[in-house]
RNA sequence: GGUGCGUUAGCGAAGUUGGUUAUCGUGCCUCCCUGUCACGGAGGAGAUCACGGGUUCGAGUCCCGUACGCACCGCCA
């Protein structure tokens, strides 16, 4: 035993204890005859004096070394209001050396300046560090309650296999090669989906996991390889008990990480929230949403305009209030740029102000219809007008994209708020350009609206689904649907997306066996945990809510995975490696 | 697969129209200091300027390529 109270814990109650601690050495400073030690462990920082005739104990000890050191619990003079140990200080007469330590690659502080890669390669020393160590123990809090909330309700927590079998449809697996059946593949789960349909039909009618998944896609500042999915479904349900479940979930945890216990959770049907916002995870911490107004220059004497709502196409606008002289040329320059990465041809704008308009489309624009459109938007002095002539959906993608991005520049959103909203009837199919052919937009076993399932296999554009996604302040917190639980609605999608017997048998032949034998009605969701997490430490970076997370291109800079293995390995896997010339 | 930005002491950055000994902060080491808590003061060590090629009398600086990192588009049922 090194310890009997950890770094965070003493207290002015305790002066006088005889108390023994043991961490790290985060800062030493040495004042000539007397020796502070600031003490480090995941609890917090305790200082330890080392007076004239004890400073000897640390003439030798470095930054980041672990000792032991033992003393008097005393009441500081001057106490140090940025500590929660600030009032007292621990008066040593023993230091014991645990471990030394090489100076460290980087500075271990809350503010440290080594960059991102640094503190990847050496993520032990970066996990020491407040603003890592408190995301994930944020990160252990939420499943704590997420586990405490759904036990209550009888939710069952089942682990479902990490060796299990590709799936055909949606990202690219990462695969296992076996041993014992050489030339055959496991492939890491990118959801637990089918088992825990599985587990419905095997009577388990509430279950959970906080469980692993992987996708082998390019990664973004919010996507990992592997990531945690907080995965729920349940029987005899369907949207109504969801919704509720996992409203009751948020609560608890906004409830226990934040103090909040206001929180709303409206719904937007897909259709409303592209045409509005542009986006299927729309940020609705503030408003500006899109309009149309392709109606007013179906006519126009501007060809660009006239001409595409003649070809089909629609125009958007967005108004932003009393902006137009914080905004430059060189700034609209930018925005037309950043409009262009979403293959939108140009981004049209019109300043507003005393009666005068200017901007790109100014002169383009006959004065009759520059008022029309003032009048028609409620423009006012110093409102610009961003808009997009485009096919509908890059006009609102691209568009939608500039929202959030001059939400975020002009500060229109509050940081303190956090906006949660339900995303429903999203398509059913999405059409692949890549494939020829229509795929699922959610996966096979989503469930379509009633009134459209006489359109599952005439009339794929215009069939929705039962598939839904939490949106919290932009981001796709979670993903759900209500799932087929009847082997004939099964069929008919499988038909729909073209997958022949042969194929559904090969690729989803034990599953669909399964539905054979009594499919309660049952939904579920999955929920992203590390968003979860990110939103709620203030971070954008998924890195920082991950322990040992991998770099944009997959690679683990701390133990330089993936390698290569020895050919023996191989040969035990029956694995040739093609050479590249 | 594509686009953009970046790579200079342990770490973070500066480096002008190409020109002599590559600058600053911090960390590290030594010495001084009894109340610091971003301690203070004095001194010192520490750089194949990512890698490979090219232009040039001369390259950290210009050009081409590669690697790595970051962000975004495609992708992510």
């Amino acid at each position: 035993m090194n310890r009997d109270h950890t770094c965070g814990e003493l207290r002015k109650t305790d002066e006088g204890k005889y108390v023994r601690l043991a961490g790290w050495v985060s800062k030493r400073r040495n004042l000539g005859s007397i020796v502070f030690i600031d003490l480090r462990d995941r609890y917090g920082i305790t200082q330890i004096t080392f007076d004239e005739a004890h400073s000897d104990l640390v003439k030798d000890v470095r930054n980041e070394y672990v000792i032991e050191v033992k003393g008097t619990v005393k009441v500081k003079e001057t106490p140090n209001p940025k500590l929660e140990t600030g009032e007292i200080e621990v008066l040593a007469d023993s230091c014991i050396v645990l471990s030394s330590a090489k100076t460290t690659p980087m500075i271990i502080a809350d503010e440290t300046d080594a960059l991102e890669d640094l503190r990847l390669k050496y993520r032990y020393l970066d996990i020491r560090r407040n603003p890592i160590k408190d995301k994930l123990l944020l990160r252990d809090k939420i499943t704590t309650v997420v586990r405490s909330v759904l036990h209550g309700d009888d939710f069952v927590e089942v682990e479902t296999p990490i060796l299990s079998k590709s799936t055909p449809e949606g990202a690219r697996d990462y695969l296992v090669p076996s041993r014992l059946y050489k030339g055959r593949f496991y492939a890491l789960p990118q959801s637990p989906q089918q088992y825990k349909q599985l587990l419905m039909i095997g009577g388990m009618d509430r279950y959970f996991q906080i469980a692993r998944c992987f996708r082998d896609e390019d990664l973004r500042a919010d996507r990992q390889p592997e990531f945690t999915q907080i995965d729920i479904e349940m029987s005899f349900a369907d949207e109504e008990d969801i919704f509720a479940e996992v409203e009751k979930v948020m609560k608890a945890i906004f409830k226990e990480v934040k103090g909040i216990d206001n929180l709303e959770f409206p719904r937007i049907k897909y259709v409303d929230a592209m045409d509005k916002y542009g986006s299927d995870k729309p940020d609705l911490r503030f408003g500006n949403e899109m309009i149309n107004v392709s109606e007013l220059f179906k006519e126009s004497e501007f060809g660009v305009f006239r001409n595409c709502v003649s070809e089909g196409g629609v125009i958007k606008a967005l108004i932003f209030k009393n902006v137009a002289d914080k905004l430059s040329r060189k700034k609209f320059d930018e925005f037309t740029e950043f409009v262009k990465v979403y293959k939108a041809k140009a981004l049209a704008y019109l300043k507003y102000d005393k009666n005068e308009f200017s901007g790109s489309v100014n002169n383009a624009l006959p004065l009759n219809e520059k008022e029309a459109l003032r009048d028609f938007l409620k423009l006012e002095n110093n409102d610009v007008v961003l808009m997009i002539a485009d096919q509908k959906n890059i006009a609102e993608t691209a568009l939608g994209a500039l929202r959030k991005k001059l939400g975020e520049e002009l500060g229109l959103i509050d940081k303190d708020k956090y906006c949660f909203e339900w995303i429903t009837e999203f398509p059913m199919y999405e059409y692949s350009e890549e494939e020829n052919r229509w795929v699922s937009a959610h996966h096979p076993f989503t469930a379509p609206r009633d009134e459209d399932v006489d359109k599952l296999t005439t009339d794929q554009a215009n069939c929705y689904s039962r598939a839904y996604d939490l949106v919290l302040n932009g981001y796709e917190l979670l993903s759900g649907s209500v799932r087929i639980h009847n082997s004939e609605m099964q069929a008919k999608v499988f038909d729909a997306l073209g997958l022949t017997k042969e194929q559904i048998k090969n690729k989803f032949g034990f599953f669909i066996e399964a539905f054979e034998y009594g499919a309660p009605p049952h939904c579920g969701v999955g929920i992203g945990l590390e968003r979860l997490t990110m939103i709620l430490s203030g971070t954008d970076n998924i890195k920082d809510v991950v322990a040992f997370p991998k770099t944009a291109s997959a690679y683990c800079l701390m133990s330089d995975a993936p390698n290569t293995v020895d050919q023996d390995q191989l040969d035990f896997l029956g694995l040739d490696i093609r050479k590249e010339d």
